[in-house]
DNA sequence: GGGGGACACCTTTTT
DNA sequence: GGTGTCCCCC
């Protein structure tokens, strides 16, 4: 991988550019991780130090990935900076409290704005408030877009005469967060976003880091193209994308930015990868005829250079358990011979799909890991443990204590409230007053455990009286914590949640400080199913579209996609292209063997749909597929006579 | 004010 | 199978 026999000319000619900013456009299976590894080390063997590269990934699964593909001096870990766009601006908030303004700020998960924001409902209950999800959606694209509120709104389909509802709830909620100095994900990159547009600072920025890299840059957005936009001028931009593959305008992304690269950085060259290495044309074919049908130009026809190989195979399914089933028996069949069940990896639309395949999985002792499923940190009963570390390292994280106390029997919503105020006003109290300020809270949480039947004061004595290594005061919570969670959880699988501490333990001993630790759990998220697989490596994956970006297997299943599952019913045309492109990634992913499965009766293979949905394989050529029905909805078709 | 039961409506996708 | 929401009883 690093002679440069290994890469091809339009690799080389990316790699080895001398322009100050570079975008390049490479298609699916392109080469675009090579590319941009191989553009990193030609760098350092350039003379730029490896400090001075700043690579920004969308997913923390790329980060990891680009990391471990760059080689440090003598197998010393890298000195690159390879972090998400949302890591990275953490650190510098972190870091720099003085510049970003913010002095030690609680990060709060898409969970805690929720919590937030149901409670912001119930008090505002005759308003008929929309859902506190849509609420904490629509404030997350206003601020991700750059947008005005009317303009959002439209984005996201929202009434008119609704909208003030929307931005009344955003108000409140940017209000709490100022006065609580909490900060979420968009705060993040909002504050890095406000500070960086000052020169003095972009240009401190490009002093440090002299290049920096984009991978996916069809998912930037607005926001974010700020922080490009100002360190442009002081930095090399390195910016790898795919219009075809831009999967997160729901994040405020719009993948035409990419194609005024050039307008908006007049000294950038545009090159383009265009041969497919990874596929064979058969594969492709139907990948391209997906794109092709699209109303939107992608300009894009890839070639595989492997050439040909076996159609992909397109089989309906009475149901999502014989569907399953498919998938298992021939992964089993296929490990037969290729003694690998890495080669195989089932792409799903959503979590919810990965389910009826992965029980199938289980019965079937199938090794399997799933990605992109609930993080262990989103689990309750970790929330639960976790909101007293978050009290050890901000006493006043109200979201914390309220979701603490309401653990505790007899404490509901307005109790835990009255008792976080009167903490809070107690210490402010003694801080007026001038008492020894040292220990107010724990001094109150001693006088309030008189009054105590529920239970909550010996906890978060413990809690607050531990050591200040995360491990060792994970260590005490726990203990404190292990009988009261045991009781709540007791119908609620409690053996399984209780075994997820061991790996929450194991993640705290890598962390110096609780903030630290507080942070990369928001940041960081775990991902329960993998810890569990750590160290077996031969394993199918069973993985949501999202995160396989940038994945690939020799045999790939794209399951359930159906009329009105896949895409969903109801969506406007930029919603549906964009699950259109959703499908296209998930094609690309396969080498040799792809499989497209439905569940469900009556698929129709010219377009004569029975529903009214849309629905992308409409009208797919048939001789560009195998296509198979199963027995049950085609009885003849099924006929098989053994001797 | 808390809690339990019944109910609907799910499920996008990631930081 | 899971979770949020509403309603009614303690």
């Amino acid at each position: 991988m690093d002679s440069n026999s290994s890469f091809n000319a339009e690799q080389l000619a990316a790699i080895e550019t001398t322009a100050k900013h570079v975008l390049v456009l490479a298609g699916a299976g392109t080469g675009k991780t090579t590319t941009i590894v191989g553009r990193c080390n030609h760098l350092i063997r350039s003379g730029v130090p490896e400090r001075e590269i700043l690579l920004i990934t969308f997913t923390r699964r790329a980060a990891h990935e680009i990391r471990s593909r760059i080689r440090g001096p003598e197998g010393k870990r890298s000195l690159v900076t390879a972090s998400t766009f949302h890591s990275w601006a953490m650190r510098l908030i972190r870091n720099n409290p003085n510049v970003f303004k913010l002095e030690s700020p609680s990060l709060i998960d898409r969970d805690d704005v929720i919590t937030l924001l149901q409670r912001y409902r119930k008090t505002h209950a005759s308003q008929n408030l929309p859902k506190a999800r849509d609420l904490a959606d629509f404030h997350s694209l206003l601020v991700n877009t750059r947008l005005p509120a009317e303009e959002a709104a439209k984005l996201a389909g929202i009434d008119e005469d609704k909208l003030s509802q929307y931005t009344e709830a955003s108000k409140f909620y940017v209000d709490f967060k100022r006065s609580r100095n909490y900060i979420d994900y968009d705060d993040v990159l909002e504050r890095v976003a406000e500070e960086i547009a000052r020169p003095a600072i972009a240009k401190a920025i490009g002093k440090r880091f002299s290049h920096v890299m984009i991978d996916e840059m069809q998912d930037t957005n607005p926001l974010q193209y700020l922080i490009v936009d100002a360190l442009a001028p002081h930095v090399n931009l390195f910016c790898v994308g795919d219009d075809a593959q831009s999967i997160y305008g729901f994040r405020g992304a719009d993948f035409e930015s990419i194609h005024a690269f050039t307008s908006r950085y007049p000294d950038a060259v545009v090159l383009k990868l265009q041969e497919n290495f990874r596929s064979t044309q058969e594969i492709l074919d139907v990948s391209n005829w997906l794109l092709e049908r699209s109303p939107l130009e992608y300009d894009k026809e890839l070639r595989a250079a492997r050439g040909a190989g076996q159609k992909p195979i397109l089989r309906e399914f009475e149901d999502q358990w014989s569907q399953a089933d498919y998938v298992a028996e021939t992964i089993v069949t296929s490990f037969c011979t290729e003694q690998r069940w890495a080669n195989n990896m089932v792409l799903v639309r959503s979590g919810y799909s990965a389910r009826a395949v992965e029980s199938e999985f289980l019965s079937r002792k199938i090794p399997h890991v799933l990605i992109g499923g609930q993080s262990l940190f989103g689990a309750k009963h970790v929330k639960d443990v976790m909101a007293l570390l978050r009290i050890y390292a901000n006493r006043w994280d109200e979201l914390a204590w309220m979701r603490y106390l309401q653990l505790w029997k007899g404490i509901g919503e307005v109790t835990a409230e009255r008792i976080f105020r009167q903490l809070a006003l107690g210490a402010e109290d003694s801080v007026g007053r001038g008492r020894n300020t040292e220990t107010p809270l724990l001094d109150m949480v001693r006088d309030a455990k008189a009054s105590d039947s529920a239970g909550w004061t010996e906890p978060l004595l413990r809690c607050l009286t531990a050591s200040s290594k995360p491990d060792e005061l994970l260590g005490a919570v726990l203990d404190a914590m292990e009988k009261p969670m045991a009781k709540i959880y007791r119908n609620d699988h409690w053996d399984a949640r209780r075994r997820d501490f061991t790996y929450i333990r194991q993640l705290a001993k890598k962390h110096r400080t609780v903030h630290a630790f507080v942070d990369e759990y928001s940041l960081n998220p775990v991902y329960e199913k993998q810890l569990e697989k750590k160290g077996e490596t031969d394993l199918v994956k069973i993985i949501t579209i999202h995160s396989a970006k940038g994945l690939e297997a020799q045999r790939c299943f794209v399951v359930d996609v159906a009329r009105g599952t896949f895409p969903q019913p109801g969506l406007t045309e930029k919603e549906a292209e964009e699950e259109r492109r959703v499908l296209y990634v998930a094609l690309t992913r396969a080498a040799d063997e792809l499989h497209i499965t439905r569940a469900e009766r009556g698929w129709t293979a010219s377009g004569s749909s029975k529903g009214d949905e849309a629905y992308f394989l409409d009208g797919l050529p048939l001789e560009l597929v195998a296509y198979v029905t199963e027995p049950e909805s085609d009885p003849d078709a099924g006929i098989e006579i053994r001797f």
